[in-house]
DNA sequence: CACGGAAAGA
DNA sequence: TCTTTCCGTG
């Protein structure tokens, strides 16, 4: 008997904008440390919680960069359960799979602390850009705090050219181009179109790069976290992970090393942007297109601001913002009609201390901090868990048709990225904002505006097909 | 709570 | 290979 999980599957909260996102590319889920595996592992979901500010109340980025603390951890440890259709798990199992990870330098506990935990991010990231020689880049390795190095970041050319080899000293191209003329076994998987959250400084990352990307098992769901690159107001300001002392970096790059570096690059991106334009007013692209239709647009233009602006992630609703529901509480109650009736088990999460149940943490006295947290409600597939979970009844479940049916483009013959085709694409309508948007830094971001996230979907593509054309 | 060995499952 | 499960140790 079917539990009924999506076990790769955490449901977003679904915004009434939502669009059809992007698959990554394949090898994002296949990390060299996991040939051949698709399943989410561990260190992807809790990058997942962490990017969400649904879950701070349950973990957060915490302390130094990169650190976390699990404030919650019967919480975290129920909804990795739920996740992987384990209903026993809990935090004494959950625990021991992140210490797999220590010796495998995913990430490392920090003594002293209790449920904190810190990523290596550049592991993770080299994991999962294996063609980026950033191992050997003094650029990125200046950068890798996690290693105890605070160095100034080499941004020489040289520097620059180690982390991107393939880049030309012409900056006219070539990077994940997918290159007519001896294209590398992933080159087509290496086109700046796959990578939108090699973006631009103008937001701010809270995770990896290469954790943005939803989980292939759930074509119904591009973004399992409630992340879309592509969508104004994806990137969360309020879950940036502490910039490390002495850090030359403005926090808007962080932690997201990638982005730190494109981010700085003085060349050759820089030569890739169009003329200045002084947008004034200009809050991205969003409107312009006319696709946010609403509750996110306003945030395009956004930068990283300080933590906890009072800005909303994308797409929330009001469900629930007031006390939390237990978990029957919240299911039953669902509201129609606010753009989240998605039909989708609901489950409380991690501040659920206004009504209902009582937090594990306050039971146990944990570390939880944060008393009025935010997280007010997990809205969690869990339509297809296999057998074996005895307990599925643990799990509230509920299903949705309309999702079910949501469009899914395919492109090169997968299951991949929902991007329209160009031809379909509308002509541009003006200069990409990039520049309105450039945080007041001392080192603005040059990059091509393909890489912006604030860029509507058809820009990128078109500013991509573009590149691709200058470099052939 | 944290750690890591061991065995087993997927 | 990546957990999951169990368990002894500190």
């Amino acid at each position: 008997m079917d539990c009924n999980c999506v076990s790769d599957l955490l449901l977003p909260p679904v915004p009434a904008l939502w669009t059809p996102g992007f698959a990554f590319p394949d090898w994002a889920y296949k990390p060299e440390s996991s040939p051949g595996s698709r399943q989410i592992q561990l260190w992807h979901f809790i990058l997942e919680l962490l990017q969400k500010e649904e879950y701070h109340g349950v973990i957060a980025w915490q302390g130094d960069y990169g650190e976390f603390v699990i404030k919650d951890p019967d919480e975290v440890a129920r909804l990795w359960g739920i996740r992987k259709c384990k209903p026993h798990m809990n935090y004494d199992k959950l625990s021991r799979a992140l210490r797999y990870y220590y010796n495998k330098r995913i990430l490392h506990k920090t003594k002293g602390k209790r449920f904190t935990y810190k990523f290596n991010f550049s592991k993770v990231v080299l994991v999962n850009y294996p063609i980026l020689d950033m191992a050997n880049s003094p650029f990125f390795l200046a950068q890798n705090h996690f290693n105890g190095s605070s160095a100034t970041p080499d941004c020489s050319p040289e520097a620059i050219q180690s982390l991107f080899p393939r880049l030309p000293d012409t900056g006219r191209g070539g990077l994940f181009d997918r290159g007519t003329t001896a294209p590398g076994p992933e080159g087509d998987k290496l086109r700046l179109d796959t990578f939108p959250f090699l973006s631009s400084g103008a937001q701010c990352y809270t995770k990896p790069p290469s954790l943005l990307g939803p989980y292939p098992r759930s074509p119904s769901f591009d973004y399992p976290w409630g992340f879309n690159p592509y969508l104004p107001g994806a990137f969360s300001l309020n879950n940036c992970p502490k910039l490390p002392p002495g850090s030359l970096y403005p926090s808007q790059f962080y932690p997201n090393p990638l982005q730190s570096s494109l981010s700085q690059l003085p060349h050759p991106f820089s030569s890739l942007l169009p003329p200045a334009e002084t947008g004034a007013g200009e809050r991205g692209v969003a409107g312009q297109n006319g696709g946010a239709n609403g509750t996110a647009g306003g945030q395009a233009g956004r930068i990283c601001l300080p933590p906890y602006p009072g800005s909303l992630p994308l797409g929330r609703t009001d469900i629930g913002n007031g006390a939390a529901l237990s978990e029957r509480e919240t299911v039953e109650a669902n509201p129609p009609g606010t753009g989240l009736n998605l039909g989708l088990g609901a489950v409380s999460l991690g501040a659920g201390n206004g009504t209902g149940r009582q937090s594990p943490t306050e039971r146990r006295g944990g570390v939880k901090q944060d008393p009025e947290s935010d997280s007010d409600l997990e809205i969690t597939d869990l339509s297809d868990c296999s057998s074996e979970n005895e307990n599925e009844h643990e799990f509230s479940i509920r299903k949705d048709a309309g999702l079910v049916n949501r469009p899914q483009l395919v492109l090169d013959g997968k299951k991949a990225s929902v991007l329209p085709p160009i031809t379909s694409l509308p002509p541009p309508v003006s200069p990409h904002p990039l520049k309105s948007l450039m945080p007041i830094n001392p080192h603005p971001p040059s990059i091509p505006p393909s890489l912006s996230p604030s860029m509507p979907l058809h820009e990128r593509h078109r500013e991509t097909e573009t590149l691709k054309m200058i470099h052939s």
